[in-house]
DNA sequence: CTGAAAGCGCTAACAT
DNA sequence: ATGTTAGCGCTTTCAG
């Protein structure tokens, strides 16, 4: 930087102000600096500047699996957005695990990274609920009272209504729903959602056909909840899976099981991942705004970082419903 | 660092020893500055550690999408293996772009890392060969005649070739196969599996069943493929897919058009992400050993980081076929 | 708007 | 096996 310093004919500390791009530097000033910088070659070393300045350029992006297309979907974003913001993402997969949820949030990663977004898995509601969160985090997911972070939320409950909403439009009116779990959060919220929308209808609630999954994570999940549904005996028309995951599995049960979908069972999914567009028959299923949901969050936590006081912000993304043929949707072209 | 070595009644140096896990510490005095670390509540300040030492303890995994099952699988596996290196590790989605893996041979993280792990998209066999590479590079993918860094490669053409003869084995003669492309690497070589079987088995390659499709990385393209095929008016009984994102596609075509698989037509893929457990039907698929990859290419790297010189090292590594009733297998127990 | 000097916290080199 | 010292390259004071 000294080398730099001597050929642009200024002081280091001039150099060092135009490569922070800090406000105050002359045009020509900078542009004779940029010159000298392109003409030597010269980079700055970030390990200096995080020692001096305390600064990382890290941030840390905690989710339950990156196997799971709507988290790597999420996670590329994510990821874009922060270089845009001139920073670093560091995904950090917590397999679910409470105790690594846990971390994110009492800053374990501090000097490492300025701030984190989590996606929470295995930390409930409850859990969360005026929590003590130290250092700038986001969270990602579950809509909370008293929240201990900025958030960005889906609208849950208003996204299940649509889709529920939309099934009995279609004349479905035993629909089950595959999901729900007794922690709260997400599962809560589309159970309230779908409720909504059958008691707005007319249409009883009936118990048998409120399926739980405590693992959203994988397709088995739907598939067990599928065979449970049948092996009940209990009639049905639709199924409204709490994730696309979940409705793979329920897709694939029912095909074995010589259903037709939409014909005999008509079926929705929640989040859109892009193989929903080719699963057989494609996937209905609510797009919860990933785009809008990452964007929002790296700028929330960027500018806390940089200084932003005050009541955590909640952002509620936008939400809309995607009807493919598993609902009755136009059969799609192909390709 | 100076309160706890006091507090230890040792030097400074004495407890960067102990924290860097340098030998050569008597395991009394380990103890000590260990207590007095934990006592203390310090912790190791990562900029200055880097700033001094050179060392990042970051290395960079270089893949074409983080949406794509296999990448994210891939990439879970990788951070995994890089953490029990003491490693942490930064996922740079290269969205498939020339300039952008160009980068990452090119060193272009210099200083930020201390070295990447790239699987090339864009980058074809001709531009790989003998090519410079700065820094400690590992490879993922195709194998090369003359590899400048190391490398893990799949064996693509036995995979393939295992593939094809178990379609030949269960009496399919008309074998398609989706994917070829003119870029050298993967495709390549997987063409040359198919083709080998083929001719082991005396039937004759007919150039109407190779079907390119040049965007791997979607489902789309494997459904493109698959109207082609059919609209050709070419007879086929079976399709052997370059990969599962292509197979879902066609599987999607082929039902849409009202033929059973694998009644009508076989179909086979490759890559065994977890969703081809649950496609309808189940798809039988070559499982390339991802954790083995993930952990031999972190393995290789960190040797490389740590002084290891000498010539490319190149893994191969196994591979077998998982069957499933895309292909005739027993229908699975769902769930 | 720019310059000079100090020092962030650690580890490498050398000494013991 | 452990201690001493210097300095990594930058940014932050504080002056001008």
């Amino acid at each position: 930087m000294a080398d730099v310093a001597v050929a642009a004919g200024v002081s280091v500390k001039t150099v060092s102000n135009v490569l922070a791009e800090h406000p105050g530097v002359r045009e020509e000033t900078r542009a004779r600096v940029l010159t000298a910088v392109d003409a030597l070659g010269y980079r700055l070393n970030p390990a200096a500047s995080r020692l001096r300045s305390g600064r990382t350029g890290v941030i840390a992006f905690a989710l339950p699996h990156l196997y799971q297309p709507y988290f790597g979907d999420v996670a590329e974003r994510v990821i874009a957005e922060g270089e845009r913001h001139g920073y670093t993402v560091v995904i950090e997969p917590t397999d679910a695990l409470l105790a690594r949820e846990r971390a994110v949030l009492s800053g374990g990663r501090a000097q490492q990274v300025d701030g984190a977004i989590l996606s929470p898995a295995a930390l409930g509601v409850i859990d969360l609920q005026g929590l003590h969160v130290e250092g700038p985090v986001v969270l990602l997911g579950a809509r909370l009272d008293d929240p201990p972070a900025d958030q960005v939320v889906m609208d849950d409950r208003g996204a299940s209504r649509t889709a529920v909403a939309h099934l009995l439009a279609a004349g479905r009116t035993r629909i089950a729903a595959v999901g729900t779990t007794q922690d709260g959060g997400s599962a809560d919220e589309r159970e309230a959602g779908y409720r909504d929308a059958l008691t707005a209808a007319g249409v009883p609630v009936d118990p048998a056909l409120l399926l739980d999954a405590p693992d959203w994570d994988r397709r088995s999940s739907g598939a067990a909840a599928a065979v449970r549904l049948l092996d009940s005996g209990a009639p049905f028309d639709a199924v409204f899976c709490f994730n696309d995951a979940m409705a793979f599995g329920v897709l694939r049960v029912l095909a074995s099981r010589g259903l037709r979908v939409p014909e005999d069972v008509a079926v929705v999914g929640f989040d859109n991942t892009e193989q929903s567009r080719f699963s057989t028959p494609p996937l209905t299923s609510v797009d919860p705004g990933q785009e809008q949901i990452a964007r929002t969050a790296v700028d929330l936590l960027v500018r806390r970082i940089e200084g932003r006081t005050g009541a955590p912000e909640v952002v509620v993304a936008d939400h809309h419903l995607v009807v493919r043929e598993s609902s009755g949707g136009p059969r799609t072209p192909v390709v």
